[in-house]
DNA sequence: GTATTTTTGGAACGAGCGTTCTAGCATCCG
DNA sequence: CGGATGCTAGAACGCTCGTTCCAAAAATAC
């Protein structure tokens, strides 16, 4: 007496309304956009997902687990941690330049961070394990000494996410490579330059 | 015959609304939000400003401006090319310890900036300019000697804008001193660290 | 078969929004 | 004074949206 089974993938369903929000944002993101995307009714969805803050929430969290993971198997991958961070560099170089929707979660942040408690948890504890393995890795590399000693891991953790979370902002606008690769260049010069013994 | 005049002064009445726009967005900001900001009524709200999409264009224009008169007076002061970009940080840090809404131009950059082209190209366009005044104000540091060669003046001004823009969209979930600090500390390190000559 | 569940889609509700219209009152100029 | 303009406030329009209700069809388990 089970009845008629679910004829979708719940998580391919949370999968296209990812994309939804992530292009549109919460507001903008209407429920016919939703259910034509995930190919489902609107029943359906009120049914699987709750409401359409819920399946928000849902898909805000699906977004920021699979930014730490991903940021975790690079960090934790064979190589120097240096090595590691460039290519944390360069995956976040081909989405600066592919995508056009910048981070999810900062774009969360400015919409409805004021307003949705929930939404904003979610974005600031991402942000700060986010930061937390940035510091952990530059950590690991201060100790092998590839490591600039201009500033703290943590300090360098922060000024890494920061400019990320920055240029995600920017990217809206359609970005260059040559914008891109100046702030990553930079970026990759300091963590590795040694200052000059003397002044 | 010219009748009543207006009670209300058209900048102040701007300004006001420009505060609503700023804390809550252009979405969230109601007609009744911004009446009552900018104390007057609907009908003289239409009849002097257009609509709530004119008058956020107006108001995001306004603060676009400020921002870019604020940092040419900050870098054309008295003083050292360096000494000025220290007292752009103070600045900055001050905004980011106090203001809890963040850079507008950031907000609205992911608000509206994938919908609305005339909001999207004033922010882009101040955004640019912002990086054009570093990028020339860096140019004349290096050329007195203060600034490191690890990078170019346009590529540090594009990382400088880049971890503000970051940290206007952290400021959001309250920043503390600390957090700001690391990152204007590192930046500061790495903009004056002379690179060690030999390996 | 029956019972149960999911599907789809139409219809409607209720709320909030931006906007306009209207009417009445206030203030200025000539 | 009269004419013109600005202010206020209420009412209404039209639109979009999220959400719920409902009914009929389809697919499973017993």
């Amino acid at each position: 007496m089970r009845g008629r089974p679910r004829e979708f993938d719940r998580d391919e369903a949370l999968d296209r309304a990812l994309d939804v929000f992530w292009d549109k944002g919460y507001g903008a993101a209407a429920i016919g956009d939703l259910t034509r995307a995930m190919g489902i009714g609107r029943q359906s969805l009120y049914d699987t997902f709750g409401d359409k803050h819920s399946l928000y929430l849902e898909a805000l969290r699906r977004y920021a687990e699979r930014r730490l993971v991903q940021a975790r198997e690079t960090f934790e991958a064979e190589g120097t941690p240096l090595e590691n961070l460039r290519v944390f560099f360069a995956e976040w170089r081909e989405e600066a330049l592919d995508g056009t929707c910048g981070c999810m979660m900062v774009n969360s942040s400015t919409e409805v961070g004021a307003v949705d408690e929930a939404a904003a948890r979610i974005v600031e504890n991402t942000m700060r394990r986010l930061e937390d393995l940035l510091a952990e890795l530059l950590e690991r590399a201060r100790t092998a000494g590839e490591l600039t000693d201009l500033a703290s891991p943590r300090a360098l953790a922060r000024l890494i996410v920061d400019a990320a979370n920055g240029m995600s902002a920017r990217s809206r606008m359609g970005l260059s490579a040559d914008e891109v690769d100046d702030v990553l260049g930079a970026l990759d010069a300091m963590l590795t330059v040694k200052a000059r013994p003397a002044a």
